[in-house]
DNA sequence: AATTTGACGACCG
DNA sequence: TCGGTCGCCAAAT
């Protein structure tokens, strides 16, 4: 069967979201720059095909929107780690991860 | 094969 | 701060 998507690249997003410590979060674009490949939308469609098991939680839009369809949950999880939100987005000036800052 | 859609991002007014 | 527009990349229709 041909792959969907390379196996490296889906294993490199889900590992980089599990590194994601609780309480921070990162954006698609983040994690697309520390995978090296493709764009946000690439990384989003990884997550929305493969993103179970993984805290997809702590992946939040770039402008601090949590993850379509699944925000309430997302924001009550991010809350409950102690995530700083600001209404129904997260505070991202104090929330956000670099992966390479591990 | 062409167009639209999607767990997106940056820019502009 | 908010909304509209364009760009990006692969899958779905």
């Amino acid at each position: 069967m041909a792959a969907v998507f390379d196996e490296a690249y889906v294993e490199a997003v889900l590992a980089a979201v599990e590194r994601i410590p609780p309480g921070q979060v990162a954006s698609y674009g983040d994690l697309a720059e520390y995978v090296g490949i493709g764009g946000p939308r690439l990384v989003g469609r990884v997550m929305s095909t493969h993103g179970a098991g993984v805290p997809w939680w702590r992946v939040v839009r770039a402008d601090g929107r949590p993850v379509r369809g699944l925000e309430q949950s997302a924001l009550d999880r991010l809350q409950h780690e102690g995530c700083v939100l600001r209404g129904d987005r997260v505070d991202m000036s104090r929330s956000r991860w670099r992966p390479s800052l591990s």
